[in-house]
Parts: C-alpha cells; structure tokens; sequence
RNA sequence: GCCCGGAUGGCGAAAUGGUAAACGCGGGCGACUUAAAAUCGCCUGGCCUCAGGGCCGUGCAGGUUCGAGUCCUGCUCCGGGCACCA
C-alpha cells in the first residue's frame, strides 16, 4: 500500500471516535492545559480554508501537551445565534433554527474532516435552550448588582436590517454587516455598565500574555484621560453653571469661549430670545445629520452662538457660549471651554467664527495653528513660568481649593448598547408592568417597573414565529408582534409584558469558555470545581478582528463572575495568539466589455501594464477606452516559457498575480473539502502551519501543498520499501497499485551521525513548538527525512562540487530510536499519518499520550565544528577546529588561510575577534 | 490626521548583532521508464571572470560597531485599526 490519507485518515479518526482518545476528564493529579479556538459562526457557505489555520495550531498545541503530560481541554462548539441565519428567514421563510442545525452539521462534518483532537462530548452551541437558560442566568446577575439597566439613548438604527446596531457594528454611517445606511435616532435600550469596569479592564491587561498592539487597541478603546472637571457660572443666571471636561486645565487662562454638544440639556435654558430661532435650527439640522455627512463634514466646524455667557473662573472674563456638533454629547460633560491657543479643533472653530486667540503655553505660534505641546505656561496669572505638568497640578490644587473644580478621570468607553430588535437571540429574562416598557422602542413607554422572572422560569425560550420580517412602520422587534407571548402574567396574575428585545450575538461568545469546563450541568452554568481546576484558558487563538469587542466584552463579564466569586482567576484567557488571514490568489487582466455579463471572445484583453486605474475606473492607456477587471484562477492559468503567467486563450498576455482576501467574484476560494480530497487532511494541516508565522497573513497557493504532500510520502517510504512482486500497472483495475511493504528500523541508535541528527531534530522541533513556530519545526522535520538514511560521511568533500550524487546514493538502514522520535515529533502536526506509522511499528495504543521524546544532551555538541574567518568583516573562508579550540589557535589556524594572507598583504593584523563557536575576524 | 504592523531571490519564507537566502514552490539539467506520470539526484540572487576567484546584494538615505536583514535617526511604499473623545 502506498500513502493513501484516503484510507488512513478516516481509519484513525474513527478510532479515536471510539476510544475517546480526547476525553478530558479533570484529574488533580496532573496539570491542566486548556486550549481554545475562538469558536465560529456556522455560515452557511460552510467552511474555508481560514478556518483551519488557528484550528491546526491549537491542535498542534493539544496533542504536543498531552504527550508532554498535560491534561487537556480542548473543546469545540457554535456561535450559534447571528443575523444570516435571521436574514434567510426573512427572505425564504425557512426557520433560523433549521438553518443553524444543517450549518452546524456540515461545519462538523468538515471539522471533523481534518482529524482535530476535540473532546466532541463538550460541544455546545450558543442557541441550545440549555445554554440560553445559563446565558439569561448571567444576565440576571448582572441585573441584580445594577450593571444592566435601560435608558433612552440614540442608537444607531439600520432600516434595512431591522434593528439597532452597536457603535462597533457601524463603519463609516453603514452597517459593518451588509453595508446598509445607518441613521441615529433616540430609543429605549438595555445598556451594560462596563463603564464601571474600565479601570480593572485597564489593569488587569498588565499581567497578560498577549500581542502588545492588541493591549494597546484595548487601551485606547477604554480611553482613560486624566484631566479636570471645571464649573462655569453663567451670567445673568445664577446658580446655574456649566461644567466641561478637559485634559488641559493648565491652559484655562486661555480659554476664550465655551460650546455645548447640541443635545446639552442647558442649551434651551440659556439661549437668548435674539439666538434661538437659529439656535433651533442648528440643532434640528444636526440632528437629521446622518453619519455619513458627518464623516465628509469632518474637519468643517458649524455651530450658532447661544446668545448667553459664562465667566472664566480664573481671570472673571466673559465668554460666549456657542453650540457646535463638534462636540460630543457622550464624552465628558457635553461641553468643552475652547481654548483655540491650543486645541486644534478650536483653533478651527475660532478662525471660522473670528474668536478670540490667546496664547498660554509658550512652544508655538498661535497665530499659525494651535500649539498643543507642553511648554511654560505664559499670560496665566498665578501659572505663569510652570512647565505644562506643573502647571495642571497647581490648577486642580487651585480649582479644588475654590470647590469650583477637581481633578477627575474620564474614559472613552461607553456604556454597552446590549439589545438588538431581532428574532434570532436569547430573549431577556424580564417583564415589564404597566403600560409601555420597551417594545423595541416604538411605544416609548411609562418607566414602567421591570423586574426578572424567576429562575425557575429559566430558559425564556423565543415563540415560533412564521414572519421573520421586522415591521414596515417605524423600527418594532419582530418579538413585538407575537402578542401571546409578548402578554403574559407574573407569579401573582398581574398582567405584564415580556421584552421584545433580544441579546446580541456576543452574549453567547461572552462566557463559552466557561461552559465547556462543565457542559452538561442542569444546576448551575458551571461547577465551581471544573473551574478552579481547568480555568483559566491558557492559549486562545482567533482572527485579530476580535481584538477590541469580543476580548473586551468577556473580559467584563468574566470580572463580574469573579467579583461573584463563580470564577477564580480575573482574567479569562491568559495567553493570546491572532492567526493571520489565509488569503487567495488570482490572476488578473482587463478586457474592454464593461458589461456583467461578459460575451466570450468578444472582448479585446488588456495586460495590468496597460491599464491605468482612475477615479471613474481603469481605463486603457492606449486610448482611454473604459475596462473592467477579470479574474482567472490559479488553476486556469498557463504558463510562458519563463514560467510566467499568461492567458490561457491569448498566451502574448501577461497576467498580473494578486493576492487578496478570499472572495467569490474574485475566482480565489479554496474549498477545504477539495484540498482533503485531493492530499489529506495531514497534508493540508502541514501546508497551512508550513507557509509562514502563524501571525502572518499568506496567501494559499495550490502548488505549494504538493511539496508537504511529497514529504509525507516521503516520511512514508521512510519505513515502506517498494515491491517488485509482479509487473507495476499490470491491468490492476485502471490505477497502478505500487505495492509498498512495511519495513521494519533495524534495532539500537544507528550511527552517530544519525543519533545526532535525531538529536538535533528533537531539540529543534521541540523549541519551535515552544514558541508556535510551526513552519520551522516542519522545515527541521523535513530535513530529517531527507538526511536520516543518508550517507553523509561519504560526500563531505570540501567543495563539494564533483560528484557528490553518486557516492550520496549509498543509504543506511534507518534506527529504531531515530524512526520513533521522528513519528513522535511529527505527530502533532500530522496525526492520521503517524498513528498508523506507530502501529505498524507494533505499538497497539494510540500515540496519543506516548511520551515526547527528549534529545540525548551528548549529541547535542559535536566534537568539531566549523568557524568562518572573516577579514574585516568579509567572509573569506572557514576552517574546521575542535569544538574546545582556544583563541589562539582558532586566531593562528584563520592566519594560515592562503586567502586570507593573499587579502593582507604581508600586513600585520591590527586585531583579531574570536566569537566562541562562530568565527574568527581579522581586522587589518 | 493619529496609532499599530510590515518590506529579504521569480514566489511562500529562514536567519541568539557573527557564513544572508535553511525548508518549500516554481524553473533547469540528469537518472529510472518504450513513453509519460510518480520518484530520486544535482543546479538555481545579480554582475564580471581563462581558471583561482572577484564585485554587488535584505525598500531608501545616514549612523553606531571589528562586524548590521537584525540596533539608532530620518524618509518611502504597502497592509490593518481608530477617527472632531476636549
């Protein structure tokens, strides 16, 4: 039998599957390793090859752990809730929960697929009632300690899907998920106060193992900044003050005018009679302002002066109070004092409507722009001559002393926007009394009481519905309308509505890790002893997009469960790895029919070369004429005769090589179930950790998994020979079966050249896997192949030129020790292959948890080793010396080289650099 | 605009401040074969050279060092994130 992962692959993984080889099962006596992949959405378009990557990885990391004698807990399951699957609802009637199981299925089936070493008894899924119960479980304790609360708040509405979106699913004023406009409006919402974490969710990044720029977006998403509130009485209206925010109140003497946030609650209070019409006007217009104007206003400073004003506390000058949208509502107080001196957007502000412009802090010129370093505080009274830190000090001391200010923190996180009006989420386990409540906003309710259901009530599962849509009028949840369930009475009859909001999609994704510890408890989400022993997760692996929410979203919730002593530890993943994106390859030219629908042959082709790319498009630089793009697939393509790519039809045209992001209309989806037909799982498992750094982004190219292919084989006939037992293609039924026999390592070490190749290989591979450095520990085994049973002592001729084919060709019998590490050391990577391998070498249990082999430390040092001689720093030639050559000789054999004397010149070395173990360098 | 990454052969890449390009793809030559495929072996950064060999070479320009892909300064380009956050 030759290498067939055909016949291998399902064969171990079905074995597996019956002798719960990957059970985990908590066991205090030995240490626990839990790693996780961040668990997926079921797509309908199933799974592509990106998948994979981070799977591969946390796999490897798995099966290297358990045969190093960790404990592992490696589980996989499904986030399961999510907008497609609502959306196909919508338009084809079918419900979202028979659409997530057929998803859910095939992403098994494809998973399953690539031999993964998944505990599968663990598996859940986010939609699953008897983990609902648990998700509303949580919500239920973030209601009683207060953390989730409803408040009227714009929301970022998206007509086209029906629902609310958070601020993180809106990009650029369109849908994040579609790209459908989106328009802010005042609704009713569930918010989370993760706000009251943000100083924790700061902190506690401290002691984590994570990519620093992922740190450092999560520090700038909470956004802390150190500053001062300061109050500002308003004239003519006592008792009435404005209080504003700011980082710089050493610069208050140069604050010349104040704006509030159009929305500012004062802003009807203190407009003039003369301002208001105008007054009303800009905050009517700034209200209809979509998001996008917004965006392309940027920069544009608007705004209409209120007609009233307020005393500078520190110098009792009056200044006016303005409106502006360039100040936000939801930072800070609402309100700035605009300091123009030295605050950019000020400076704007105050050149487009002639304010005043006082300079403060020395460092700039304010007549040109504003100066917003630090520098010596300058026409500030009591400031005066103070450096900037100096000088904000002495002003909190100053403002706190007169209790008209104090120094203050403020973060750029808000509070979390956690309902959504859609179907297809975890209802919230509330009801609401009296009229109103929250209907998905459109009632506007009394503040009618809301209390929880009680946990016996638990899981609040959603009705059936068979109108998926959300409502034309308005924005009401789908929930909404289904008035039987919507209506329902509380434990002493009372008549009350449920809430027909729905949680979003990280609900379920906040606290997975923690249910897989225990997945099957009917009692409580998860057992206070499955948590102490496997929390927390050691190694996470996901796509780098998740780098703000998601982390962020668990990282609160996590913290809570520790403040309610369900968790131990106050982080939940303590070692965090983003994979790279796998990205597709294709072949671009251009033709000249600009229609979709593209009539074959009628076209005239286009190279890149000749294409210019302009704003209405790529036209020709010929002749103008308008193009459009073309994709070929790396597959359709032919080749010139300097290898270079051409179209197959036209071979004079040259096609331009892209790389991008894997998508449909661009010809470059690869299809996971195609590459395992065709090479393997094991083969498509190496491939993809064999390409590059596991961080890094790369593109997937269909040639480059034959060369893992061909190592696999190749690691095959490591312990097969070929049989010449009966002509090859002998009509044996259409494909030559070339039969290979198993043949056994011969017993004991093998040479030393071999013991310390193997050796080497150990060391090696087992520090790459130390540092997830797959694609090197794979190069290290592919060596290994290749050398193992070769002769070396034989070729080794100095220049190595002549030859060096024909006395290579002699081969050694392959050691027992040295073919077993190998399979060890392999076998991570590429699972189905090595058990098979271990059992043919007469192992009967799987090697699962055979021991990691361990380099024999004395092979590890040679006895002579090679040092390059450079002369100033030019590598001129090597010598080989004993591994324990002293300077001196290492210094006196260099000088003996013919080269190196040539280059000197009878010159006298001016000095000589050994470096132990490396070279010699002769500076003259 | 701000913040993070990144830039090394035809391509994916490797390289504790110490032999740049390991390993793989692609390409070339050869072996095996009636032939092809598969497999195996050798060659494969550029330029110059009669051999010996030499010169150049890690985005650009400098610097530190006996020695720089690696460290420092200033740029260029590409990718990603954030965006009026006071």
């Amino acid at each position: 039998m030759a290498y067939d992962p055909s016949l291998i692959e399902p064969k171990w993984q079905a074995y597996w599957e019956e002798n719960q080889t990957f059970r985990a099962e908590i066991d205090p006596a030995k240490p626990k390793y839990y790693v996780l992949d961040m668990f997926p959405y079921p797509s309908g378009a199933g799974l592509h090859v990106g998948h994979p990557e981070g799977y591969t990885a946390t796999d490897i990391m798995a099966r290297w752990m358990r045969m190093k004698g960790f404990n592992v807990l490696h589980p996989m399951g499904w986030d399961a809730f999510g907008l497609p699957a609502e959306q196909y609802a919508i338009k084809t009637g079918t419900h979202p929960r028979d659409t997530t199981q057929r998803n859910i299925a095939n992403f098994k089936r494809q998973i399953k697929s690539l031999g993964f070493s998944y505990d599968w008894s663990r598996e859940l899924d986010t939609t699953d009632p008897r983990y609902v119960k648990w998700t509303q479980w949580i919500f239920r304790k973030l209601f009683e300690r207060g953390l989730a609360y409803q408040a009227e708040v714009p929301v970022n509405w998206c007509p086209a899907l029906g629902t609310v979106l958070a601020n993180e699913e809106v990009i650029d004023g369109k849908s994040e998920v579609g790209g459908h406009p989106v328009v802010r409006m005042p609704m009713k919402q569930w918010m989370l106060r993760i706000t009251q974490y943000a100083d924790r969710l700061l902190e506690d990044l401290e002691g984590l193992d994570w990519p620093e720029p992922i740190k450092k977006q999560q520090r700038d998403w909470i956004g802390r900044s150190e500053g001062a509130h300061v109050r500002f009485a308003i004239i003519g209206q006592a008792g009435t003050a404005i209080e504003v925010f700011t980082t710089r109140p050493d610069t208050l003497f140069g604050a010349t005018y104040m704006v509030l946030a159009p929305e500012h609650p004062l802003v009807a209070a203190i407009t003039t009679a003369g301002q208001r019409a105008a007054v009303d006007a800009y905050i009517e217009r700034s209200a209809r302002k979509s998001e996008r104007l917004r965006q392309a206003e940027l920069g544009e400073k608007t705004g209409v002066a209120t007609g009233a004003f307020a005393t500078n506390p520190v110098n009792g000058r009056e200044i006016p109070i303005w409106i502006a949208d360039y100040v936000l509502a939801g930072y800070g107080t609402g309100a700035i004092m605009a300091v123009p001196g030295h605050d950019e957007r000020d400076w704007a502000f105050a050149k487009t409507f002639g304010l005043p412009i006082v300079e403060v802090v020395s460092g700039g010129d304010v007549a040109k722009s504003a100066w917003t370093g630090h520098g010596r505080a300058t026409a500030s009274g009591f400031l005066d001559g103070l450096e900037t830190d100096a000088a904000k000090r002495k002003m909190i001391e100053w403002l706190e002393a007169k209790q008209i200010g104090r120094g203050t923190v403020t973060y750029k996180l808000r509070d979390w926007l956690f309902s959504r009006q859609r179907y297809w989420g975890e209802p919230f386990p509330v009801v609401h009394y009296s009229q109103g409540g929250s209907q998905g906003g459109s009632q506007g309710g009394a503040d009618g009481r809301v209390e929880l259901i009680p946990e016996s009530a638990l899981p609040l599962l959603l009705p059936e519905l068979d109108d998926f849509k959300p409502k034309g009028e308005g924005f009401e949840a789908p929930l909404a309308r289904v008035k039987s369930w919507i209506e329902t009475t509380d434990a002493k009859g009372e008549r009350v509505l449920r809430d027909a909001n729905t949680m979003p999609q990280w609900a379920g994704s906040c606290w997975y890790f923690l249910r897989f510890m225990d997945p099957k408890n009917d009692t409580a989400p998860w057992s206070l002893e499955a948590e102490r022993y496997w929390g927390p997760v050691d190694l996470y692996v996901g796509g780098a997009e998740h780098a703000v929410l998601h982390l962020l979203y668990s990282r609160f919730w996590h913290k809570v469960l520790y403040d309610l002593g369900l968790v131990h530890t106050k982080e939940p993943f303590q070692k965090l790895v983003n994979q790279g994106m796998i990205l597709g390859e294709s072949f671009r030219f251009y033709d000249d029919d600009v229609s979709d629908s593209a009539r074959p042959g009628a076209a005239r082709r286009y190279a890149s070369a000749d294409v210019e790319e302009t704003d209405d498009g790529p036209v020709a630089k010929s002749d103008g004429r308008a193009l459009k793009a073309r994709w070929l697939h790396s597959s359709k393509i032919a080749t010139d005769a300097n290898g270079n790519p051409v179209h197959p039809e036209d071979p004079a045209l040259p096609l331009e090589r892209v790389v991008e992001k894997m998508s449909k209309s661009k010809g470059n989806v690869v299809n996971p179930d195609d590459v395992i037909r065709e090479h393997g799982a094991d083969a498509m498992r190496l491939y993809e950790m064999f390409i590059g750094p596991l961080e890094k982004a790369a593109p997937w190219s269909t040639e480059g998994i034959q060369g893992i292919y061909r190592f696999l084989q190749r690691a095959w006939r490591l312990f097969h020979s070929e049989e010449a037992g009966g002509d090859p293609s002998e009509e044996s039924g259409g494909r030559s079966e070339s039969r290979d026999t198993f043949r056994a390592p011969v017993p004991g070490t093998g040479t030393l050249e071999q013991r310390r190749l193997t050796a080497q290989t150990i060391a090696g591979v087992t520090d790459d896997l130390e540092a997830m450095r797959f694609n090197t520990a794979i190069s290290k085994l592919m060596v290994f192949a290749r050398d193992i049973t070769k002769d070396m002592t034989k070729d080794i001729t100095k220049d190595g030129t002549k030859d060096a084919g024909k006395d290579a060709s002699s081969e050694l019998a392959l050691p027992r020790d040295s073919a077993e590490a190998f399979i060890l050391l392999l076998a991570p990577m590429a699972p189905h292959l090595c058990e098979e391998l271990w059992q043919r070498l007469g192992h009967a249990e799987s090697l699962a948890y055979a021991p990691w082999p361990v380099a024999d430390p004395a092979m590890l040092v040679a006895d002579e080793i090679t040092l390059v001689v450079q002369v100033n720093g030019k590598k001129r030639g090597e010598i080989r010396v004993p591994v324990d050559v002293s300077d001196a000789e290492a210094e006196s054999g260099a000088l003996a080289l013919e080269a190196v004397q040539r280059i000197l010149e009878g010159r006298k070395p001016k000095k000589v650099i050994v470096v132990k173990g490396r070279l010699v360098n002769i500076v003259g």
